[in-house]
DNA sequence: ATCCAGTTTATAATTATTCTAAAGTGAAAA
DNA sequence: TTTTCACTTTAGAATAATTATAAACTGGAT
């Protein structure tokens, strides 16, 4: 993904692109894989990819803000991580507890046949399904 | 599940019987229906219904006991719970982020025609499904 | 060039959980 | 039944992750 079309992604959800929000929206989308981090990781990350520095708060606000404008998915294992995601397309994920890592698998991977109808009054917003894994 | 059965699930899975274990225990599974709470509403919960008081690090340490042995699962969903469930069974939730509200499924009640196979030299543990809801 | 709503920043506050060290207690053995 | 001691409980401190605050800054419209 290119500069310009960074610039754009931000302008068009409605996030001005500041200095801060550029710099990390290139370090998470000029990218050929997806990429699973904490706001943690991603804040060593960057710490160490570029000269800039920024506040703690600034990367929360960030990825909360790119999340909200579906630029990233939020997904939370056991053991209080919360990852985020740059695949936002409806998929799954396997989860490594012995090394914290999250795989993602895509959607055509998973075919369910039989779910439960939603209980009375709600509806089923999605699926998702962790395939957790041991050595 | 009487008293009697109680000191016996505790003893069976090497859990010294105190007085505060008991209670506990009694009060998780003296019901009929699965039961999910976090620790912070058990500790209220507690509170409300007997007259003993308990350390919150003493519900802490309990609940990981009983989850230890195996009387507990714990079941993590978006927005930081952790929501522990006295269904043990292999199962499903949906769950109701309006309400915070976490609904056992059977697993029975989902089936999953394909899966992909584990990465290298990784097994699968197990499969858990979320079913997230909306009004 | 000016202005201002939106943003960043450093820091404080909050929340959930774990740690610590001292006091208490089941239950095995004397 | 008393003694003993490893296991528990307890209150409070410590830690970790996240959110709130309020002052300073800035993109971009005017």
């Amino acid at each position: 993904m290119k500069k310009l079309d960074i610039l754009k992604k931000l302008r068009s959800s409605g996030l001005r692109p500041t200095k801060q929000r550029v710099e990390i929206a290139k370090f998470l989308f000029e990218r050929e894989k997806t990429f699973h981090f904490t706001v943690e990781s991603l804040d060593k990350l960057l710490s160490k990819k570029t000269t800039s520095k920024f506040a703690l708060a600034t990367i929360y606000n960030t990825v909360h803000a790119f999340k909200a404008a579906g630029h990233l998915s939020e997904v939370e294992v056991r053991g209080n991580k919360t990852y985020f995601d740059t695949n936002v397309s409806n998929h799954h994920h396997f989860y490594d507890s012995e090394t914290s890592e999250l795989i993602d698998i895509d959607a055509n991977e998973v075919v369910i046949q039989k779910i439960p109808k939603a209980p009375n009054g709600k509806k089923i917003k999605n699926v998702e399904v962790f395939i957790n894994l041991k050595n």
